[in-house]
This record gives structure tokens, sequence and C-alpha cells, in this order.
DNA sequence: GTCGTTGCAAATTCTTTGCACCTGA
DNA sequence: TCAGGTGCAAAGAATTTGCAACGAC
């Protein structure tokens, strides 16, 4: 039990039990830093002391969801749903679509648009979420061979 | 065969054939504006004197996406797929959290970032996903109760 | 001991596929 | 005519659910 003490407080303060497999979760889910799918999570907790079954590891990420310790979105197409650990930090992706490495980013063009939206079309916004795609330093200078990269 | 001349010569120009369905399809996707899932489509076109099968809904968006005609992607956690014509204007939504009502609007927030991003880390933008959430002018003057909204 | 959590198997939902028949060029 | 499009039924993949056993407090 010597993990468990990292997030129990975490999980009880949110009025939900600290758990192995959820302990387990959340600890992949903060070395990963990126987005996981429910399937990369139960394989990882496979290979682990643990056993688990697939079927809790979706029930733990929607608990979690719920309790908005997680992030749930989808990637274009795939159909696979990601899931991703709620630093409350606001924080935007850069996705290189040729090596597929993820940057952050602290910049965030929301705010003036806000303003604008807030005015002329009484829209009030209270959340968003935007990726971004391109080529990162390193990729940008090798051809530009694009056949096999992911299309944004 | 009065529709079936409007779509006729942007399927051939793809290579595909012009079909009834396809002409439907590419009709309520241009009349809506907005994404559908195929089951909408298909219930709209059970509607209307056709009568389709959803698979061929399926095919059908699969081969349109494939010429780049629609844009599939997916919106937050409900695990459908959404379909769009793909004018090649940019375009971004505002969903209201409340009533789940989809507002298109013309900005979009990318192009300082762009240069911004070039300068600072070596980045080269070539494409982005924003979503926006908030509450639409019919919602927000009603109470906020939070309760049951879909957290963005 | 109690109530929430988990494993297992089965169900559901969304999407894809195989194959015979139909249709547009 | 004939390759390509479609309906139907069945398969497949991702996710959810019912229920009995288990585990944290």
């Amino acid at each position: 039990m010597d993990q468990n003490s990292k997030y129990k407080e975490l999980l009880n303060r949110e009025g939900i039990k600290s758990t192995r497999h959820r302990n387990s979760i959340l600890e992949l889910l903060e070395e990963s830093k990126l987005p996981m799918t429910a399937e990369q999570l139960f394989i990882a907790l496979k290979d682990k002391t643990s056993s688990i079954d697939l079927s809790t590891v979706y029930r733990t990420l929607d608990t979690f969801a719920s309790k908005n310790l997680v992030i749930k979105t989808t990637r274009n197409d795939d159909g696979k749903a990601l899931y991703e650990l709620n630093h409350n930090e606001h924080k935007h992706h850069l996705l290189c679509v040729k090596c597929h490495k993820l940057i952050s980013i602290e910049d965030c063009p929301i705010g003036e648009l806000k303003e604008t939206l807030k005015n002329k079309i009484d829209f009030d916004i209270t959340g968003h979420k935007l990726e971004i795609y391109g080529y990162c330093h390193d990729c940008k200078n090798l051809n530009y061979d694009s056949k096999n990269d992911e299309r944004p």
C-alpha cells in the first residue's frame, strides 16, 4: 500500500474510495502526460502486477470524468475515446503531423474572441478545445513527404 | 431526375457515379449547414421518398470523405461520428452546453497565433480544430442551473 | 458489516463487410 | 453491357450493464 496514499486524499475528496486500480490508473495517466485510450491503460495495467478487466478501466475512467479528474476527448475519426488527466491549468497542444510529437503551449487565442462573440451574437463562452496541427522544428526541414502523414 | 443534375458534375469530377442516394445526401448536408450523424441523415432520407439502408449512408459518407467532399469529425464523448460538407471555407462552431444548439461563426483566432508560434518555437501550423462551448442567447438568461448541463 | 468496487459475461451501440441483386453511364 | 452502387443480414469494434463476489473503511 505504498502508492495508495499518493492519490488517496484526492479520491476521498471526491467522495470515492481509493483502490488499487484507481491509483494505478491515475499513476499511469500522470506518467504518460498524454491522452490514452482505455485499451492502452488496460494493456499497461495487465503488464503490471494487477490484473484488471477492461470494463473496470472504462468504469473508472467514467467515474473520474464525472468528477472532473480526467477529461474525455476523441481525436478525429478513429472512433476511440481518449482520456487525460485534468490538471487545471489551461493548455493547448501542437501535434506534429509527421513525427506525432505533442508540444504544449501556453498561448491561447480565445481571450479576444470571447469579447467579440459576447457582443456580436450574445454567446457566453465557458470553455473550448483547440488542437493545432503542423510540422515541428525537427520535421519541417526534412523533406515534406506528406504521403504518410496523418491528416489533421 | 430533377435534382440529380445538380451534383452530377461534382460527383463525376471525383470519378464516382451520380445516384439518387448520393444526391440526396449531398443535398441534405448542404441544407443542414451543420455537421450531421449518419443516423440523422438516414432518418431524414427515410422520411423522403427514397428508402435507404443505414449501411449505404455510411458507405456514401465514407466515399465522400475519401474524396474530401465531406469532413468526418467526432465531438466529445457521445462517440458518434459527424459529417459535414467540405466547403473549403474555414469555419468554427459554438456549442451551447444547455440546449445543444450549434452555431456557426466566421471568426477564427488562429491567424495571429500562427506567426507567434513560427517565431517562438519554429512550428509550422497546417491546420487546427477549435470547438467552443458556452451558453447561447436563449439559454444564458434562463437560470444557470448547471446541474444537468453537459460539461465541455 | 456495509456499501461501493470489480470481474465476468452478456448486451448495446455505432460502424463495417460479404454477397447477391440492381442501376447509371 | 458491366463496373460500380445498394439492400440485407451478419460481423466487428468500442463501450456499457447486470449481477454476484470482493474489498476498503
